[in-house]
DNA sequence: CTGGTATCGAACATCTTGTACGGTATCATT
DNA sequence: AATGATACCGTACAAGATGTTCGATACCAG
């Protein structure tokens, strides 16, 4: 890719993540991320056909990574009776966000960050889709497969999201314990 | 109140849901809520004072409805072990939600229905908190209370928001039961 | 060095928002 | 009925946002 291209690419992205930690997504302008990303409007067309493309693409890149790399993780049994929570996708995710990786808490944290945590839940149940059609798990449950998928990435979610309205003050071991917790009877 | 105010509130409150049903919250412009309700521009901010408050004030005059009903329903022990599912408070949303109770299932299902699930849940925790209160159940929890309050919440939510996407196939009781089976071993 | 292209800057039409004001219709009260 | 209060209408307006166009300029890759 251009280098013009990537740099222009990062100058808005950086420029929104700035504007979001400051105030929430829909009082944010085009022009004022054109002002501070300090681009031509244009150019920001070029690159974005709306405000809301912007955003999608930006979480794309953001959760698409943390969710790919947690992918990559040897298949932590979602706490199977043979695993530890130690080893399991989710404290992996824990620790991934606690060390902030890629600027993510910006956004997690920002106001009306309901948006980020939808994308995050989006996300989230391809990896646990795929979590359980490894351990084949599930079968034998009382409950829909698509109802326990999506109960648990919301789980997660509001997990996380609690954690963060508490200034992370727990460690990602913690963290995980509460969520093995409200889960565990689960599967 | 006026009835002058009121017809206008109603005219207001009809032409916004109307318009919920077709497009998202963010793509309905104020004009057009003025059109559909055949009302004067002035009129429409003497009312509100922005298109966000219209939104609050329809979703506080909703849910704080549904939700004092629940309220005074008889205390259904959240699932405890001397109360079926067949009583609790639960249950009786569900029904409540079933019977279309004043359109809100026109919002709830709505495209980017997370604002209303979002007010939904809000009021929601009211409820949970005052009935935790009364049952005393929670002392001996390992989790921290509002962890546990914001998590039946969202699982509730949830439950309702699958509900719905999945056209509301399932009876109230059956879904009375998916969620007492995802939070049975919490209380 | 050169053709291709990303960017700039400025201008533009269009739409949206929120406010203002005088005239009219409706309300509650007597 | 009569009357004062007030909710509504219609229109107009300023300020700002959006998305597009176009020629000029700077930069990139081969």
């Amino acid at each position: 890719m251009d280098r013009r291209q990537r740099k222009t690419r990062d100058a808005i992205f950086g420029a929104f993540t700035s504007l979001l930690e400051e105030r929430p997504y829909h009082r944010i302008t085009v022009q004022e991320i054109i002002d501070a990303a300090d681009v031509g409007r244009a150019t920001f067309y070029a690159h974005f056909e709306t405000k809301d493309y912007l955003l999608k693409d930006l979480c794309e890149e953001l959760f698409g990574h943390i969710i790919d790399t947690a992918m990559g993780h040897p298949h932590g049994h979602i706490h199977g009776c043979n695993a530890t929570a130690a080893d399991s996708v989710f404290l992996h995710l824990f620790r991934h966000l606690k060390q902030n990786d890629r600027n993510i808490l910006a956004l997690l944290s920002s106001q009306n960050n309901e948006i980020f945590l939808q994308y995050f839940k989006t996300n989230l149940k391809k990896l646990i889709q795929t979590q359980f059609a490894d351990t084949g798990k599930l079968e034998r449950s009382a409950l829909p497969m698509d109802f326990l998928v999506n109960h648990i990435s919301a789980s997660f979610v509001e997990t996380v999201s609690w954690w963060l309205h508490h200034g992370m003050a727990q460690s990602p071991e913690e963290m995980a314990q509460y969520f093995e917790v409200v889960t565990k009877a689960l599967v």
